[in-house]
DNA sequence: TGCCTTCATCGGTAATCGGCGATATACGAT
DNA sequence: ATCGTATATCGCCGATTACCGATGAAGGCA
């Protein structure tokens, strides 16, 4: 797997309501077992557990087993990473665009 | 389509490779038209269109008509706006670990 | 041992996605 | 009017996703 399909896959677990919601409950309080998040959504345990997996193999979330517990702790490291990324993309968004206003004058743009 | 949707549209657009080759294209050069998308990537063109459709549908990138050609130019806003619920998500999640951290002496979390 | 709780995984179903070729639209040039 | 170029859309398909209920695995407790 190449460094984008990691940030496509990062980008692409956060893409779903549900699992923003779920990152959401997690920061919310610093330490959370499943029960805790099934208990803020509308959904079955297994959809809940499936959500937490997509996040937990996209690196985005860390889990330990504590007894019969599983703990959920969001990632620091994985979400500075994105912010960096994301950060990235709107410079060269930035300047792009820059750089098109410039060319609302110059009509030979796309050669 | 509430906001939170609207985000989660938006990194869903974003989190697939091809796209996010797209994004980077269409940085590198600041106008750009479909046909050099296309020459760039190992894809159709039905397919090259049907993702900058994805892109424009979340608001990731402006699109206009001249003549013959469409112009697709990369919205430094929405790329802002991304930029920063990243930024309140990864602080979210610094606060969290650093509380979760603290808490590895405090047995009696969840609950 | 047997029961309860907590969570993960399996199996199934409906919906969505990603890709393609073919077709449609729209413009410029001849 | 016709042709060629550039782009969008349609129809189709196989693969994946999202959801659920049911089942399984494993710890805690009586």
């Amino acid at each position: 797997m190449t460094d984008e399909d990691a940030v496509a896959d990062r980008l692409k677990a956060l893409g779903h309501p549900v699992r923003l919601a779920i990152v959401k409950a997690l920061a919310e309080q610093n330490c959370r077992c499943c029960a805790d998040v099934c208990g803020r959504l509308p959904l079955a345990q297994s959809t809940v557990s499936q959500h937490l997996k997509v996040l937990r193999d996209a690196g985005l979330v860390r889990f330990s087993r504590d007894g019969v517990r599983s703990t959920y702790v969001l990632n620091p490291t994985a979400f500075k990473a994105l912010k960096a990324d994301l950060e990235d993309m709107a410079a060269l968004a930035g300047s792009a665009a820059g750089s098109a206003a410039a060319l609302e004058f110059d009509e030979d743009c796309c050669g």
